[in-house]
DNA sequence: CAAAGTATAGAACAATGTTCTATACTTTGT
DNA sequence: ACAAAGTATAGAACATTGTTCTATACTTTG
């Protein structure tokens, strides 16, 4: 019966633990994450997340980081149209959400009273941003939105996004086909802010 | 020294405790929001939270019925250009949720881990949201958002305007002119969704 | 194979939400 | 005015939380 008869070896700590936490949190959500359930989870001892991680808000932030290196690597440009592009990082960025949502809610739902990410964390957050603002300025050297700061603008469409994505996550989503209905979200959206170039009054 | 040397008469505990709580939550945030620290702050005794609301979440539920009671009035329609209503609606929208930023929180925000709202407290919510609706159907009244159902489209409003306000909140905004730059995200995101009906493709 | 390193169990601490008790005060009905 | 019912209070108490500390036993390293 007994699990683990040894001590878990030092290297497989920190991703054992990644995974325990990962998992308990899309299992039970942050009610159900405790230090003393994750340790559970890991067959660790509670001690390994502050010897590895220290403590919670140190987990917390190895997910933060985890996480907005992945969407990183998913939203940048590859190089096609801009404007199709752009509506394809939209895409993307619900299916990052979506396919992670343990990392979604720790990065964007503000669940974890006490928890702000580090400096290192933050600085790799601003990062993922910069590559919606890419795809803006790409849009914006073929004459899509005109007169807008590019990253006033991303701010606004991740924005919108995020309260879309944010409400699904939370499963207050009622629409029948929600793929969708994402997608006339999105290129309602962008639609607004490009109806300038169309036409200017 | 003694704040008050006879026991708070019955009458004023509901409300004490509940201005105690919005302004500890906007002093503090959800951190300091702590059932002996309301208790502190109202000169009550903790038990009293427990036998005039039925606990912490209680407590929630009370500030959160309030503040959708507040937000429907705010955004309910005058009678005048469907249109022009609608955007003042997402301006109300705002303007509440700046202006009262611990209701705010307590709605919208999910910081509180282990608080959902009760079946009373779902209910009051919706109706707010139906005003939003209303708005849209006035609209649809007079061509605007042909096509698209209006619950449907509230529900997409509400998340952008969300999802940009709780970035505000949460101090996550660097535009130059706060005002100003919610304004041009609102028409943006509005002429977004009527965009079919000045030139269907 | 010895020395350094480290994972572990378990106790311990303060803070939290919550419940319970007895006491002292208010309100209410007559 | 006064007795009876109601209730606000202080304080102890409990389980759970994040966190720290200790001694022990195991691994890794030189």
């Amino acid at each position: 019966m007994s699990p683990r008869p040894q001590r878990t070896p030092s290297q497989l700590i920190v991703p054992e633990v990644m995974n325990a936490a990962l998992q308990l949190l899309s299992e039970s959500g942050p009610e159900g994450f405790t230090v003393r359930a994750i340790a559970r989870k890991a067959n660790v001892a509670p001690m390994a997340i502050y010897n590895h991680f220290d403590g919670k808000n140190g987990l917390l932030d190895a997910i933060w980081t985890e996480g907005f290196t992945i969407l990183q690597r998913e939203l940048a440009p590859i190089g096609g149209d801009p404007e199709d592009e752009l509506l394809r990082s939209g895409i993307a960025y619900r299916k990052f959400a979506l396919e992670h949502k343990s990392h979604y809610t720790v990065m964007f739902m503000n669940r974890f009273v006490g928890f702000t990410p580090s400096i290192a964390a933050a600085y790799v957050a601003t990062r993922a941003f910069q590559e919606l603002v890419k795809h803006i300025e790409r849009c914006q050297s073929v004459g899509m939105f005109p007169d807008i700061a590019s990253d006033n603008l991303a701010q606004m469409l991740w924005a919108a996004c995020h309260g879309y994505i944010s409400l699904e996550i939370l499963d207050i989503n009622f629409a029948r086909d929600r793929d969708e209905t994402f997608l006339q979200f999105l290129s309602g959206v962008q639609r607004g802010f490009d109806a300038l170039r169309v036409e200017p009054r």
